[in-house]
DNA sequence: AACTAAGTGAAGT
DNA sequence: ACTTCACTTAGTT
């Protein structure tokens, strides 16, 4: 069986993914500045764990160039889609693969 | 405990 | 497009 220990840096990132309001998204790169870390490659290692799924909003994070990134341990297939879905619910648009409104990604 | 490989990136060349 | 950087986790030895 597996034992879900949370770590410290993971808790870090879960509390300041929630600060993301709603209807906006921020990316990898931002998030990793926020908590103090130059590697946002870490912070989506956490994020793919998400054991407080859709208590941290893990879809709310993409990447700096506005591709969707990855949901839930995938960059393809029927993952994105719902991850896209669940933004496009919120009033963040997804076009060609490419987020639509750039003044919808949240600074802190 | 030490090492390796991979992961939902980012930035530089 | 390719390469390098940076950090964590999980698995192997």
């Amino acid at each position: 069986l597996k034992k879900n220990k949370i770590t410290d840096f993971q808790e870090k990132v879960y509390r300041t993914a929630k600060r993301i309001p709603k209807g906006y998204v921020t990316t990898y790169g931002i998030l990793a500045r926020e908590i103090g870390c130059r590697s946002s490659r870490a912070i989506g290692q956490a994020l793919k764990k998400n054991p407080f799924a859709p208590f941290v909003p893990c879809h709310r994070v993409i990447s700096s160039d506005f591709s969707p990134g990855g949901f839930q341990g995938k960059r393809e297939g029927l993952n994105i889609s719902r991850k896209i879905r669940l933004l496009s619910k919120e009033g963040v648009l997804f076009s060609n693969g490419k987020l639509v409104d750039s003044k919808r990604v949240y600074r802190f």
